[in-house]
DNA sequence: ATTCCACAGGAAAAGATGGTCA
DNA sequence: TGACCATCTTTTCCTGTGGAAT
C-alpha cells in the first residue's frame, strides 16, 4: 500500500506547504525590510505543527530569489558552543570541522570574517539555548537574519523584538494546530504522494486530524500507522482501520525513535524504569547502584551520582516516555507510559532482597 | 501552627576529554 | 612529549519547598 514511504518521514519536505501562506508571505515580506539588523523573526507554537518546515520553505524561496547563504541548525540538546561551531561549519567560507576545543568569540569572530553577504541562520528547537553573549553576537552581526524556532516565544528569545526595535508582532509569527479541514487536506495530499493509489475517503482524514487535535505530525504517523496495519491484517481498504490503534501505534513508534536517540545513561534510567512499572526515587536510586557496575563493566561511559541521574529524568519525560509529578519534591514516583517500549539495553534480573 | 525532614534542582568547583603549541 | 587550555559533563555543596510529624 505505501509506495513511497520517505513521504511520511518526519524530515520529508513537501512540494508545497499547505495553510501556511499567509505565514511565508508574512516571514518573506519581513526581509524585504531595507536595513538588514531589523529582519530577525521567531516562529513559535507547539511541537509539531509545522514550524521547521515553514522555516526551510522560507529560506529556500530566499536562497533561490535572492541568493542568500542559509544554515540551518538543530538546537536540540546542543550547548550553546556547540550550535555556534555548527553555524560555521556549515558555512561556505567556514571551515568543514571546528574542535570541540574552540574557544566560543574565536568561532564568532571567524564567522564574523566568513559572512560576505545575506546570510539567514535558522536556530530550530532555541528554547533551552542559554541566554549567551555569543548567542547574541550572532543576532547583532551584520548580514545576519536569525529565525529562531521555539515553542514558547519567551526568554532570550524575546531579545530579537529589543534589537530589532520593531513592534512584536511583525517579527513574531506564532502558528497553532490546524483546523480539522486544514490537516486533512494535508493528509490526504500525502497520502496521493505516498500510497499506491488507493482510496481513502475524507471522512477518514478528518476522523484523524480530529483525533491527534491538528498536530501534523501526529496525524501523518497515524496515517502512516493505518497503512502499515491494512497491509498485516490484509484489509482492502485503509480506512477501514481502526483510528485510535493507529494513533496508538504511531505514538509506539515515535517513543521508540525518541528512547534509540538517547545517550546511554538515559538508556539505563529507563531500563531501570520500565522493569519495575513504577518505581520511587530512593528505590530506583538503590537499583542502579545495585546493578551500575555490571552493566557499565567494560564500557567507555561510567556510573554516575545521584545527581547526574536526577538531572537525565526530564529528558526522558519530555521524550514521553516516562512519568512523574514533578510538583511534588517528595517520595517522587517514576512510571513507564509505554510498557511495549522495550529498553535498548538488556539490564541484569532484578535482585529481590527483603 | 510550627518544626522537621527528604529531596529536587541551582550554582560553582572539579574532572574528563581532546586539541594546540613549544 | 608534556604543559596548557577550552569545552562539556559530573560532582560537590547548598538552598528552597512540600508534606509529615509534633
Amino acid at each position: 500500500m505505501i509506495a513511497d514511504p520517505r513521504v511520511f518521514d518526519d524530515d520529508f519536505v513537501p512540494p508545497d506547504l499547505l495553510h501556511r501562506e499567509t505565514e511565508i508571505e508574512q516571514l518573506l515580506r519581513r526581509y524585504t525590510t531595507p536595513e538588514p539588523r531589523e529582519t530577525d523573526m521567531l516562529i513559535s507554537g507547539p511541537s509539531g505543527v509545522g514550524k521547521t518546515l515553514l522555516a526551510q520553505k522560507v529560506t529556500e524561496r530566499l536562497k533561490r530569489q535572492r541568493g542568500v547563504t542559509t544554515i540551518f541548525v538543530d538546537s536540540l540538546g546542543k550547548t550553546t558552543g556547540a550550535v555556534l561551531r555548527s553555524v560555521l561549519e556549515q558555512h561556505p567560507n567556514g571551515p568543514d570541522d571546528v574542535v570541540r576545543t574552540t574557544p566560543t568569540d574565536t568561532v564568532c569572530r571567524k564567522f564574523r570574517h566568513a559572512v560576505d553577504g545575506g546570510t539567514i541562520v535558522v536556530l530550530d528547537e532555541g528554547d533551552d539555548l542559554p541566554e549567551t553573549d555569543a548567542i547574541n553576537e550572532l543576532l547583532t552581526t551584520a548580514h545576519v537574519t536569525v529565525i529562531a524556532i521555539a515553542h514558547e516565544g519567551t526568554d532570550w528569545l524575546s531579545r530579537l523584538d529589543v534589537v530589532t526595535s520593531h513592534p512584536f508582532d511583525q517579527c513574531h509569527v506564532k502558528i497553532g494546530r490546524y483546523g480539522v479541514s486544514e490537516l486533512a487536506d494535508i493528509l490526504e495530499r500525502r497520502a496521493i504522494q505516498g500510497f499506491h493509489g488507493d482510496v481513502v475517503s475524507r471522512e477518514y482524514f478528518e476522523a484523524i486530524a480530529n483525533e491527534v487535535a491538528g498536530v501534523a505530525r501526529d496525524g501523518i504517523q497515524t496515517l502512516r500507522a493505518a497503512a502499515e496495519i491494512a497491509r498485516d491484517q490484509g484489509f482492502h481498504h485503509i480506512d477501514s482501520v481502526d483510528i485510535t490503534t493507529a494513533y496508538e501505534r504511531a505514538k509506539h513508534r515515535i517513543r521508540e525513535l525518541n528512547l534509540e536517540s538517547l545517550p546511554f545513561h538515559h538508556q539505563v534510567l529507563y531500563g531501570i524504569i520500565h522493569d519495575a512499572g513504577e518505581i520511587a526515587g530512593t528505590e530506583l536510586h538503590e537499583h542502579y547502584e545495585e546493578i551500575a557496575d555490571e552493566i557499565y563493566a567494560g564500557g567507555p561511559v561510567h556510573p554516575i551520582g545521584e545527581r547526574a541521574r536526577r538531572g537525565k529524568f526530564p529528558k526522558l519525560k519530555e521524550y514521553d516516555l516516562i512519568d512523574y509529578d514533578e510538583s511534588t519534591t517528595k517520595n517522587r514516583v517514576y512510571s513507564v507510559i509505554d510498557t511495549d517500549v522495550e529498553p535498548v539495553i538488556d539490564l541484569p534480573p532484578t535482585v529481590t532482597t527483603y
